[in-house]
Order: structure tokens, then C-alpha cells, then sequence
DNA sequence: CTATACAGTTCAATCATTGAACTAAAGGGA
DNA sequence: TCCCTTTAGTTCAATGATTGAACTGTATAG
């Protein structure tokens, strides 16, 4: 009676939440991104017990997520940093971040705002189209059949239907 | 011992993460999203068990994230929908599953891809600045103090550091 | 020689998740 | 009438995950 993996599944979504979709880990790479790298500093931000802070850096790194680093001998410390995928998952964890700006801000107001250094401005992360650039809606959105569709779990029902529809 | 609520730290991520950082949620969502809709449907779609897939559907209503709606009495039976905010949330799902595409793609290739509707080309969702339209990354986003920032579980370092160095 | 900082590990208690079996309300067919 | 099916759940025992507190080990500072 383990908890269900998601790695498996045929869906990339399922497979990212098996990566970085438990409670804890979005909160650690917002904390690696704002630059809250070590151990105890991770403890004191988040609150998290030990052992399992303990247990998500060890996952994350093994997903590949996050580096482990050296940053002193005698004693010997490390540190946490981002890899490449950890680097490419903020956005998307600001686009949740702002969602919970717009659904869930403390009454106290936003804790945190964004500067975007290439332009200069303060702005809100949106999600948007590849092709056209602008920002989409779940309205404006169809999904069809890719490649790699099949009846498996987490996508059982999807799948066929896609299928069928496109 | 209860599992550590996110709801009350101020933190935007935090509290989206209370509503939806669950390892089901965004999957629900997204199933409802492709219209995947009734609860023996998500069963047999998600191979969740039943009686966790009725406590996640009933607190991503009491988050307001989704609704039961009757579609048929006689027997009475229902369905769920999602709502605004629930809407609101299906971008930020679409930009993790582009990142899972990225970085955990099955080899068979992606399951679903995405046609945009306003300007009908098929696309990556990507995380871009609400100012310049560009797209953004870890690198070019620099976070500065907002006026809800408190030194609380969540945010007690990173609020003292952005005071701080701003 | 003691105190402190850092990065963890170990442990018992409690909570969450799983899968299987069960309930309930109606409709349809023999 | 009786039984089977559909749909939407509930109940239960077993197993895993999370929590918080206490502990370990290495090294520097005074």
C-alpha cells in the first residue's frame, strides 16, 4: 500500500508531480531560488521537520532538480542550488505563486512582487501562448492527441477520448 | 501532529499550495479541465482510490476551486466543475505539464498537446512578463518586498532578506 | 575545556493514503 | 416481483508519510 507513483504514468503532468508535487517541494525551490541554500536556513524559513527536509533534498536531487554542493571544508558544509530543470521549474512555480496572489493574497497584501530585469517593470507572471505570445485562458485552450497517448493510468479515459474527438 | 497547514503563512505560494498542493489535486483538475467531469469517470481516468478522490473533491469545493452541480435527478447525480478561480488555475497546470514535457517526457512523446484557439497554432504554454510580454526566466526575475512581507513560517528568512536588500 | 554552529539521524506518536468491501437510490428487463 | 446495472459515494483495516523532540558528529572560537 504504497503511495501511488506517478513516474509511470503517460502523462507529463503526472510525471512532474511525482518530481516536485508534494507539499513541501515547491516551497524549497522558491526558498533555492531566492537564494535560502543551506540546511538550517531551510529549517528556519519553512518550519519543515528536520528528517523530512532531510528526505526532500535527498528526492529532489535524485530527480535532478537540485545540486548538493560544497561551499566550506573543515568543517565540511553544503549547500543546495538549482540545476538546469530546478532553474526552468520557477516560472511555473511564480505563475502558482500569482494565482495565489489573485485567489488567496493575506489581507496584509502581496509578501513578495517580481521585477522582470529586462525590462525593468514589476509584473505579474502570466502563462502564455508559444506561437502568438499572448496570455491564454483555459477557454481558449484545445488539447488534441499527442504521440504518446494510451490508455494508462491518468490518462485511462482522457486518452480515448482525445483520441476520438481530434 | 497534524500535517503542517500552509493556509495562514503569508505567502502566496504557500496558500495556493494549501488549496491544490496535494499529489491528486492538480490531476482532478486538469481531468475536469478535459472534461472529465463525474466521480466514476475521475476513478476510472485516475485509478485514485474512492475515498480519497471524495475528500479532495470535497476541498477543492470548500476552496472554491470547483463545484457540484445536479446534472440529473431521478436519481439525483452530480458533477464537478471548475470554477473561476478553478478556471483561473488551468494556465499555471498547463506550464508544469510543459516543464514535465521538458524534463520527464515519456519516450513514447507527449500524451496531449495544446492548440491555441485565438490564433490556431499548436504551443508550449510558457511563463512570461505580464509587462513586456516576453518570456521569463529564474535568471532575469528579481524579487523585492511587498507590502504583506512578515518574518512568519514561510517566509521567515526570505522576508528579512528582501526588507533587507531592497 | 566549554560553547556554539551546522548538517544531519533516530525515534515514537499521529495522520494520510490505499484497496477492498459495502451502502443507497433509481431504472430496466425477465 | 425479483434481479441486475449504473452512479456516487461510505466504512474499514493495513500500511506509509509527517511531525516534533531529542540526539549525533565535526569543527571553530574563546
Amino acid at each position: 500500500m504504497e503511495r501511488t507513483s506517478f513516474a509511470e504514468m503517460r502523462c507529463s503532468l503526472a510525471r512532474g508531480l511525482d518530481m516536485i508535487g508534494d507539499w513541501w517541494s515547491p516551497l524549497i525551490i522558491r526558498d533555492l531560488f531566492l537564494n535560502v541554500t543551506r540546511f538550517d536556513e531551510l529549517i528556519e524559513d519553512l518550519g519543515i521537520s528536520r528528517n523530512l527536509l532531510t528526505r526532500r533534498l535527498k528526492s529532489l536531487v535524485e530527480c535532478g532538480v537540485i545540486d548538493r554542493e560544497i561551499y566550506q571544508r573543515r568543517p565540511v558544509r553544503y549547500e543546495y542550488r538549482l540545476t538546469e530543470s530546478g532553474r526552468d521549474l520557477v516560472p511555473v512555480i511564480l505563475a502558482l505563486t500569482a494565482w495565489g496572489d489573485r485567489w488567496a493574497r493575506p489581507k496584509e497584501g502581496s509578501p513578495i512582487l517580481f521585477v522582470h530585469k529586462t525590462c525593468g517593470h514589476q509584473f505579474q507572471p502570466q502563462v502564455s501562448c508559444s506561437a502568438c505570445g499572448q496570455a491564454i485562458s483555459a477557454d481558449a485552450v484545445k488539447p488534441i492527441a499527442g504521440p504518446g497517448g494510451a490508455a494508462k493510468p491518468g490518462t485511462r479515459l482522457v486518452a480515448r477520448r482525445l483520441q476520438g474527438a481530434s
